[in-house]
DNA sequence: GGGGTGACCCAGT
DNA sequence: TACTGGGCCACCC
């Protein structure tokens, strides 16, 4: 798997996030883990601050909930008008927390 | 080759 | 709650 493929598997999958639901970089690198091996957290970040651009970056958030993105203040607007349960501080996880085979 | 950096994460204090 | 240290790995001097 090339790189250029392996940045498409990650935008792909942040797409296929639906609306009202989000995913943690860990989880997403954990994903992707078993079908390319070699993956971390931290590159999925690295992938986000350089194409997340183009996708609903606004569903990809720290383990804990806390929203990491340089323009955090829209993406809690956009996560509140999606219906994400939050709470104080970010997304509430145990409740907004997506995983693929989920749906 | 060597060293700093980052949209991360976990455990310890 | 806040801070620290260690691990992680691609990228860029």
């Amino acid at each position: 798997m090339t790189p250029d493929e392996y940045v498409d598997e990650v935008l792909a999958l942040v797409e296929r996030i639906p609306p009202g639901r989000v995913m943690a970089y860990g989880a997403i690198a954990e994903y992707l883990a078993e079908r390319s091996g070699r993956v971390s957290a931290r590159r999925i970040g690295s992938i986000m601050a350089r194409y997340g651009g183009a996708v609903a970056w606004h569903r990809v958030v720290a383990s804990d909930g806390r929203l990491v993105s340089p323009s955090r203040a829209e993406a809690r607007n956009l996560l509140e008008r999606e219906g994400t349960p939050m709470r104080a501080g970010g997304v509430d996880m145990p409740r907004a927390a997506w995983w693929p085979e989920d749906g």
